[in-house]
This record gives C-alpha cells, sequence and structure tokens, in this order.
DNA sequence: CATTTGACGCCAA
DNA sequence: TTTGGCGCCAAAT
C-alpha cells in the first residue's frame, strides 16, 4: 500500500533530473510506478511552483516541450540556458 | 462517491 | 508531417 501519494514519488522523480537532463513525461511516470499515468503526471506538475523541483526538464516523447505552468517560453529560456552551460 | 479536467501518447487517415 | 480521436489516470471539483 502507497504511503507515498502518486504526487510524491513524481516529485522525488523529477527532482532528480540532473541539470542538462530531461526526462518524457512517459519515464516520469514509468519511474514512479505507473507507466501509463503520463497524463496525470502533466496533472500533478502542473502544481508545482517549487523551483527545487526542475519540472521544466520534462517533455513530450515526440520531442515537443510540453506545458510549463510559468509559460512555454520560460520553459524553452531555460532549458536553453542548461544546454549550453552543459557543452 | 460521481464527474470533470488536462503540462500525455499512440495510431489511423 | 499534421490532425483528430480515443484510451489512460491522478487530482480537483
Amino acid at each position: 500500500m502507497p504511503t507515498q501519494s502518486f504526487k510524491e514519488k513524481v516529485f522525488r522523480v523529477v527532482r532528480g533530473i540532473r541539470r542538462g537532463g530531461v526526462l518524457t513525461y512517459q519515464e516520469v511516470a514509468r519511474r514512479a510506478g505507473n507507466p501509463r499515468a503520463a497524463r496525470a503526471v502533466g496533472a500533478v506538475l502542473r502544481t508545482n511552483f517549487n523551483p527545487a523541483i526542475p519540472c521544466h526538464r520534462v517533455v513530450r516523447s515526440n520531442g515537443a516541450l510540453g506545458g510549463y505552468n510559468r509559460g512555454v517560453g520560460r520553459k524553452r529560456f531555460l532549458l536553453a540556458r542548461e544546454r549550453l552551460s552543459e557543452l
């Protein structure tokens, strides 16, 4: 029985994504224990405004960025910035 | 407890 | 390549 809600597991997974790296919603769902809950992952991340949880590093499996609760432009910016600093 | 809501994913057309 | 439709699921209402 789940001592942690799905929400908590998602945050734990996303908190572990390192700078310059990205995960798909699907992969986050898998790591959180429910491979078919990709959509629900979005619903959870949508409520996150904690900077310690880098939810901008979660993208769609088709290569598109996906959404962001502070504007997609913001998400693009953060990712571009991290990609550059990786080089 | 029943419904609605979408930061998703897959596939046929 | 792009679109529409549908299945899926946790959260919110």
